[in-house]
DNA sequence: AAAGGCTTCAACCGCACCCAA
DNA sequence: CTTGGGTGCGGTTGAAGCCTT
């Protein structure tokens, strides 16, 4: 096919984005919903190209994200997801719907890796001299034969499953948002000001205003990604300040993970995945009770994580 | 107080997939 | 059925901030 890139045009702007392009985006948004990027730079004249928009968007903009400060919940929600999915992160984001499949992605590289690599290290040079490098004997899902990852595959999931519910039990009142939850909207975090923003806050503070004016009841909704049945939520929030409420995000995650979701069947509905994934795991009610070092141990023998990079 | 090294995270790049024409 | 446009996704990079010496 060989399409040219989107953004080799000349004079299409590239770097941090500014307070002025993030409302212009913010506005366009409002006025048209996410979606049609390729439009975007057109009609708003930003000299950005579609595809940076679109992550300007999903990435910062997007009301509902909550940044910074993962719970132990999310951290161990994600450490198991991953050792089920891999790097598949806009997956496991869809199961973290206030997190994004970036946030996601550069926390797993920065602190969860680390993390795991260590107790792992713990681990070693407790077993010792167990098998020389294998630690148990785990190899990259391509070195396996089918039957066998298959196997192993299932072993993950009654982990995993076995695992996240444990998870979901410690600390209901601040588990990532279940749909009812979400669409509660406890008012997140700002959502535009991490910890070590800078001048910048301010001006997203701005955004999150304007953005809590769209949330509120409009006529008119986000079209385009919409067109699924999550957009019930999409005109509700009472929240203030942060910009708050899942519901733009909730819109945002239905097609960014509708093929996930239409695979796995019953996700159309106005629940997120991440119910979906609750009552999969709560559905088959097996005991627990691994205290939090147990779970993430358990992570480790299932699939190494590391080993799928 | 300054310099250098390290860490974090926003953004870019390129490939893959989906879908309409 | 094929082609091409649009979008999504994962990997990678580089700038900014933070920490240590």
């Amino acid at each position: 096919m060989g399409r040219p890139p989107c953004c080799d045009k000349v004079g299409v702007k590239k770097g941090p984005w500014t307070p002025e392009e993030d409302l212009m985006l913010v506005s366009y948004v409002q006025e048209h919903g996410p979606g049609n990027w390729r439009a975007v730079p057109t009609n708003t004249g930003l000299m950005r190209c579609s595809k940076s928009c679109r992550l300007r968007w999903t990435n910062y903009l997007r009301p509902g994200i909550k940044r910074g400060n993962f719970t132990d919940q999310e951290e161990k929600l994600i450490i198991h997801l991953q050792a089920l999915l891999g790097n598949r992160w806009a997956a496991i984001a869809s199961y973290l719907p206030e997190r994004t499949d970036n946030d996601i992605k550069n926390y797993w590289n920065t602190h969860l890796k680390k993390k795991l690599k260590k107790m792992q290290a713990e681990e070693g040079d407790i077993a010792g001299g167990r098998t020389g490098s294998g630690g148990g004997g785990v190899k990259r899902p391509a070195a396996l034969n089918k039957g066998q990852w298959e196997r192993r595959l299932q072993t993950d999931i009654h982990t995993a499953r076995q695992a996240l519910r444990d998870a979901l039990s410690l600390d209901p009142s601040s588990s990532p948002a279940p749909a009812a939850k979400v669409a509660a909207a406890a008012p997140p975090p700002p959502a535009t000001t991490p910890p070590g923003s800078t001048a910048y806050a301010s001006s997203a503070e701005n955004i999150a205003r304007l953005l809590e004016g769209w949330l509120r009841p409009v006529g008119k909704r986000p079209e385009a990604s919409g067109s699924t049945s999550t957009t019930a939520t999409t005109t509700q929030c009472s929240g203030e300040g942060g910009a708050a409420s899942a519901s733009g995000g909730g819109a945002e995650y239905s097609t960014e993970t509708s093929k996930m979701t239409s695979s796995g069947g019953a996700a159309g509905s106005a629940a997120p995945a991440f119910s979906m994934l609750e009552s999969w795991l709560l559905d088959d009610g097996m005991g627990h009770g691994d205290d939090e070092v147990g779970l993430m141990a358990d992570v480790v023998p299932l699939g190494d994580p590391s080993e799928f990079f």
